[in-house]
DNA sequence: ACATAATATATGTATATACATATATTTGTA
DNA sequence: TACAAATATATGTATATACATATATTATGT
């Protein structure tokens, strides 16, 4: 017989730190430890395809633009870590033929990159995975997510 | 004249995406992304002292235990990054002589880790430019700061 | 038009990271 | 006691990342 019993776990036992120097703190060392937790259960998805999360998160963008193509910079606008470079991620993406690059006919400078069917089917695949997969690690009620996500877009001013 | 007008902006338009497939995908998202903006601004401190992030969290998990020694077990226990290699990370400090390692008499397999008064002074020298950077980037509220943290707490169940 | 600045992307290089595996030591057990 | 399992840490290796710099193209000012 298993007995499951979930509390709320405070960051400090968590990490076992004795008390944070403010709440500031606190929450930053949160935020990158339950992001880190979420992203693990994601990453274990992604690791049976041979994705990495950064790769993944560009192939959503890709996906976001189809039928159109994206650039590189339009990449980077849009990838959660700014600092990690978007050209070689699209090169891995590339090399499994996931996506495609093609000049840009009006800008020269621009490569044009499209996501292929290969890489279209392979995110229908793993949507429904990783939804399921972050709803059971989330131990929220809709209504708090929300309220967690508003908290968030404010954080950041 | 400068005029600074902070509004609330929604991860959907920050990094231009149309809409999410759920709240929680939403969430992983902005957690994620918030994360990395609030490490960047500290990571820009923490490189004119030559630091890494990793570095300077294992350093405060020395300075917890001091005077008493750390094990690297104990390291990678408290490690906000659980897959990262605690060992290596320990290596770098010690060449900074920001740390060192020195034999376990009881158990010969655990090194043990102490910070030297070289390390306190670093990390006294950045605490208070780290908080107040901290602070600065969180646009909210102290009451906001405690809801965001104990829903974070009660996220990870 | 021409020089210069700005832009988009790619690449070289040092370092960091993840993962698997190796080594040394201790613990448990027959 | 002897031997397998468990534990703590270190290390080899492939890949990823950050940062600086290079290259190609386009925009801008005079």
């Amino acid at each position: 017989m298993y007995i499951h019993i979930f509390v709320t776990m405070r960051i400090e036992d968590e990490i076992k730190q004795e008390k944070f120097s403010s709440e500031y703190t606190k929450l930053l060392i949160n935020l990158v430890y339950t992001g880190n937790r979420i992203s693990f259960k994601t990453n274990e998805i992604l690791k049976e395809k041979n994705l990495t999360l950064q790769q993944y998160n560009v192939l959503r963008i890709l996906r976001g633009q189809h039928p159109d193509p994206a650039t590189v910079n339009m990449i980077i606008d849009r990838m959660l870590d700014k600092m990690s470079n978007a050209s070689r991620i699209v090169d891995k993406l590339e090399i499994k033929k996931l996506a495609q690059r093609t000049m840009n006919k009006e800008d020269k400078r621009c490569a044009d990159v499209l996501i292929t069917s290969k890489g279209l089917a392979l995110l229908n695949e793993l949507d429904e995975k990783v939804k399921v997969s972050e709803k059971s690690v989330i131990h929220l009620t809709i209504k708090e997510v929300k309220t967690l996500n508003d908290l968030l877009d404010k954080l950041r001013g």
